[in-house]
DNA sequence: CTTACGATTCCC
DNA sequence: GGAATCGTAAGG
């Protein structure tokens, strides 16, 4: 196997919004069930500090969120309904911004991740991960991730640069789901992928760079 | 303890 | 457009 490239302390201890753009394009790896799933990241969310009362931070800190507050790199999953949310946390010590992963492109083992889904309907694979609680569903993630170490190969969830370097442009929308600030534009997504969530219509915002 | 509320998804 | 679904956090 190609050797798995790590990303730095540094990469996640800058501002939330650069880490969220940068992530996009790096790949997800998931080891679960004697496999080794990958995904590669093509839309994300920004949450900012505690100022950001759509984000979890605007709580503070509670047993929830105290991750937020620790070191950068790592995992915060949460439950919303009947699913879970993946996020990675951002910034230096103290400072809770995190970057939520809306949509993976699914890379390997197709049926394992269509078996994991609920709904058999999702035969498609476009409509497998293009979701932040289908992709949880589909990598069999949840609480016990809660807090993993993104930046070691030990952990069962973790993110490396991918093989192939592949150009690509950003666009930058307004958040979804969210009723606060819904007119900052925090979502970034790979302009044009297949994979990322939402219809035309959300999905129309401005190029950030070429 | 009780209640309100979602960073969702799927069905009608 | 509407229901299902359940942990969290705040208030009695």
């Amino acid at each position: 196997m190609t050797k798995e490239i790590l990303l730095s302390k540094e990469f996640y201890d800058r501002k939330t919004e650069e880490v969220a753009i940068d992530l996009l394009g790096k790949i997800l790896v998931r080891k679960v069930d004697g496999k080794r799933l990958r995904g590669k990241i093509v839309e994300v969310e920004a949450y900012l500090g505690e100022y950001d009362k759509s984000a979890h931070a605007a709580a503070g800190r509670t047993d929830r969120t105290k991750v937020l507050y620790g070191p950068s790199g790592h995992s915060y999953v949460f439950q919303l309904r009947a699913y879970h949310c993946l996020n990675v946390v951002a910034e230096p010590q103290d400072s809770p911004g995190c970057v939520l992963v809306r949509a993976l492109e699914p890379l390997n083992h197709h049926d394992y991740l269509k078996k994991n889904r609920r709904k058999a309907k999702d035969s498609n694979i476009k409509d497998l991960c293009n979701g932040p609680g289908k992709l949880c569903q589909a990598f069999k993630i949840d609480l016990a991730q809660y807090g993993a170490n993104l930046r070691s190969l030990d952990s069962e969830l973790y993110i490396i640069e991918p093989e192939e370097i592949a150009p690509f442009d950003i666009m930058v929308t307004t958040r979804i789901g969210i009723t606060k600030h819904s007119d900052w534009k925090q979502r970034y997504i790979i302009a044009g992928n297949a994979y990322v969530s939402g219809d035309k219509k959300t999905n129309l915002g401005r190029i950030l760079k070429h």
